[in-house]
DNA sequence: TTAGCTGGAGTTTTT
DNA sequence: CTCCAGCTAA
């Protein structure tokens, strides 16, 4: 064995893939397994035998914060200079790539990042000023096809269109890149592919890069689309003899973000493509206790298709998981509350503890609990600091600066402060600026009478501020523009402004620590660039990296999130609510088994959060879209072991979810709950003589079988499968069913 | 220009 | 139910 002290303390997967030779590899990480330590000490026992410098590496993840960990724990590691590392986003990198090459890749040197609200708002004006009737195309599903386009690599000449509404779809995404090109704006499916296309257009450049980056490490593999993979595959020069070694981490069970563009398939089209003779799998969890894990495992075994894992730890089984069944989502949040209060009197750290939920809609009625018991929460979520609307109002002042020509931004706050320029004149504006093929900053010269006016005003305020703020320093052009705009004095004068106002100082600040962190200093260390300018630096900070998503820090608080948000997380007791069926796993992923195997996924995922306790809960009834649903239990308590669970309240009966076969066949409706609620059940028992699986008729849609039950008394719903008019849910109270 | 109304929709989210 | 976008009236 090596003397290096940086392998102390690996497992023996760890230590392989930490010292494997320069060679592709795939590592299967599972959740809680040490991935981030694998892939840091990787890179620094990379660099400290010698094998290669810090220059020729290239550390790819998704998320900020992931490669902010990666980088802090690097340096920490083996203490270097960071300058010339590459460790970033996909869409950091590739901003980073596309600012160095500007000229070669098409676009102004100070193009400007379009985050998903400017997108859609670029395409809302598009449809606008092109007369599209927004019923027939609205922008947001627009901006979906667009975005999925541009995810698989694909052109606007390259998207088949078999249809008179898919040409014009087509066309319409045609527009779009015409608008973006002539406002020299990207959004941020665009940055990718405009690299990819950088790189596989211009040999020099791709030849440069490829020969450079000699090692690759890419983080959550399993969240790759086609374009990332392609990107991947270019810079790794994939299939010649300069192949660079690329190291693949990631966990295709804990793939959850299809719906997005992710490819699991990636992981399998890397192991054959990059010739991969080993797959390390990193099973050892240093998270949970073994009970918690037994479920995991168990629930994801249901799974087909995987590249098979299985999560164990040296820690004893632990505690059962906790299973409440509650009344409705009202009172489950009681329980949850009265849970969380035993906890914390039991001396655990509100932080320490998680609600997690399917849909961000579950999480009203949790606060709702949590605030009137007066216990500290904070949610995942919400708005973050560069989405908040007069910080982006503020950065929009700064991308006029930076670019007169980008008609998002003059959009954005033409008329913020409003300043008389109505809906009238900006139709003229756009109109002119339509017909002389110009910006709406060019297209003053072509407005006559009133509008020209105040028009012109604004435009001679834009130009006021690129004087005042020429030579002057990040933070100093804030304060200019957070005056001369109007927008502090505007603010001032609200009366609820306050919060507000303090959020356009802390967008100083924000400049301040940018120029003086390595954000800022990163893209300077670029040795083949031209020095960035400042200001185009900050704004493409500002879209790639949106903030945190809560300022609040406070007190310790119980953390709220969806479990989307909670992956990577861990907490030492996970509440985890509202798991039925139709909530979680989804209707809308139900009927596909793509879908479905997403879902089971995600339950995974939840389940792996939890260190030492796991509490699962769902409710007869809850309020879903002002109305009150009944649905049954998740079938993934029927993929968890039995003895694995303490049901807190009287346990199931044999009513547990079988799908729609013929386990279910005796069930009879309205008398599906274990527990009774007194007056909530009116006409209690088997009284409406239905029952799962029966045949009956109903006088217009004729023929069927009872496939779903749910409520009871005048409440009492059955679904219905008629076959082809489909399947539908029908009030025992209304609709005329008879037995067949 | 803005307040107030109406209608429609309503998973998951990072960059 | 509750949020939003988009429209109408003042």
């Amino acid at each position: 064995m090596t003397a290096n002290p940086l392998l102390n303390g690996l497992n023996e997967p760890q230590f392989q893939a930490v010292t494997l030779p320069p060679r592709s590899a795939l590592i299967l990480a599972g959740a809680g397994s040490g991935k981030t330590r694998v892939l840091t000490t990787r890179l620094a026992w990379l660099i400290s035998t010698g094998q290669v410098s810090p220059h020729g590496i290239l550390a790819v993840t998704f998320t900020n914060k992931a490669a902010k960990e990666m980088l802090a724990r690097l340096t920490a590691m083996l203490p270097m200079n960071a300058r010339g590392l590459w460790i970033g986003t996909f869409h950091g990198l590739c901003n980073r790539l596309l600012r160095a090459h500007w000229r070669e890749a098409g676009l102004p040197q100070l193009f400007q990042i379009l985050d998903t609200a400017d997108q859609l708002s670029a395409i809302k004006r598009m449809l606008k000023a092109l007369n599209i009737d927004d019923e027939k195309f609205p922008a947001r599903d627009l901006m979906y096809f667009i975005n999925s386009a541009k995810e698989q690599g694909l052109r606007p000449n390259e998207v088949e269109a078999w249809d008179d509404f898919a040409r014009k779809r087509v066309e319409l995404y045609q527009s779009y890149e015409a608008q973006c090109q002539r406002e020299g704006v990207v959004d941020f499916a665009e940055l990718l592919l405009r690299c990819f296309e950088l790189l596989s257009r211009n040999e020099p450049i791709r030849a440069h890069y490829q020969r450079r980056f000699r090692h690759i490490l890419v983080d959550e593999f399993q969240d790759t689309n086609v374009l990332q993979y392609r990107w991947l595959k270019l810079l790794a020069a994939q299939g010649s003899e300069h192949e660079a070694a690329v190291m693949a981490v990631g966990d295709d069970d804990q793939s959850i973000y299809r719906f997005r563009g992710a490819e699991v398939g990636n992981m399998r089209d890397f192991e054959r493509e990059f010739h991969v003779d080993s797959v390390i799998r990193l099973e050892q969890n240093y998270r949970s206790h073994g009970n918690i894990l037994d479920a995991a495992n168990a629930v994801i075994k249901h799974n087909d298709g995987r590249l098979g894992k299985n999560l164990w730890t040296e820690a004893g089984s632990g505690e059962p998981l906790r299973v409440y069944e509650a009344f409705n989502d009202i009172e489950e949040a009681r329980w949850v509350v009265e849970e969380i209060r035993a906890l914390i009197s039991d001396g655990a750290a509100r932080s320490d503890i998680a609600l997690l939920y399917r849909s961000n809609a579950q999480s009203r009625v949790l606060e709702h609990a949590l605030f009137s018991a007066g216990i500290p929460y904070r949610v995942y979520g919400g708005l973050r600091f560069f989405e908040r609307q007069e910080v982006k109002h503020a950065l929009a002042y700064m991308r006029l600066i930076a670019n007169p020509h980008d008609d998002t931004a003059f959009t954005r706050v033409v008329n913020f402060p409003t300043r008389g320029i109505g809906a009238r004149s900006l139709e003229q504006l756009q109109d002119a600026a339509q017909a002389h093929g110009t910006s709406l900053y060019g297209a003053l010269n072509f407005l006559t009478g009133k509008a020209a006016q105040s028009v012109g005003h604004f435009i001679g305020l834009v130009d006021q501020l690129r004087f005042a703020c020429e030579g002057l320093k990040l933070p100093e052009m804030v304060e200019q523009v957070l005056e001369l705009s109007g927008l502090r004095a505007h603010y001032q004068n609200e009366k609820e402004g306050q919060d507000r106002i303090a959020n356009l100082d802390e967008i100083i600040s924000a400049a301040t620590n940018f120029i003086s962190e390595e954000g800022y200093a990163q893209v300077a260390a670029e040795d083949e660039a031209a020095p960035p300018d400042p200001l185009a630096a900050f704004l493409s900070h500002a879209s790639l990296e949106a903030g945190e998503h809560q300022a609040d820090a406070g007190q310790s608080a119980v953390q709220l999130m969806t479990v989307h948000s909670a992956k990577g997380l861990e907490f030492d007791a996970v509440f985890l609510g509202g798991l039925e069926e139709g909530l979680f796993p989804h209707e809308n992923s139900i009927l596909e088994r793509e879908g479905l195997e997403e879902e089971r996924r995600l339950m995974y995922v939840a389940i792996t959060r939890a260190r030492k306790r796991l509490y699962l809960s769902f409710a007869q009834s809850r309020m879903l879209h002002g109305q009150t649903r009944y649905n049954l239990r998740s079938r993934f308590f029927e993929e968890i072991p039995a003895e694995l669970m303490k049901w807190l309240t009287p346990p199931a009966n044999a009513r547990g979810f079988g799908g729609f076969g013929n386990d279910r066949a005796a069930q009879p409706v309205a008398s599906s709950n274990p527990r009774t609620f007194g007056s909530a059940r009116k006409s209690g028992g088997n009284a409406t003589g239905f029952h799962v699986g029966q045949q009956v008729t109903h006088a217009k849609f004729g023929a069927g079988v009872i496939v779903n039950a749910e409520g009871s008394g005048s409440d009492a719903r059955v679904q219905v499968n008629f076959g082809r008019d489909g399947v539908k849910w029908l009030a025992l109270a209304v609709a005329k069913l008879s037995a067949a």
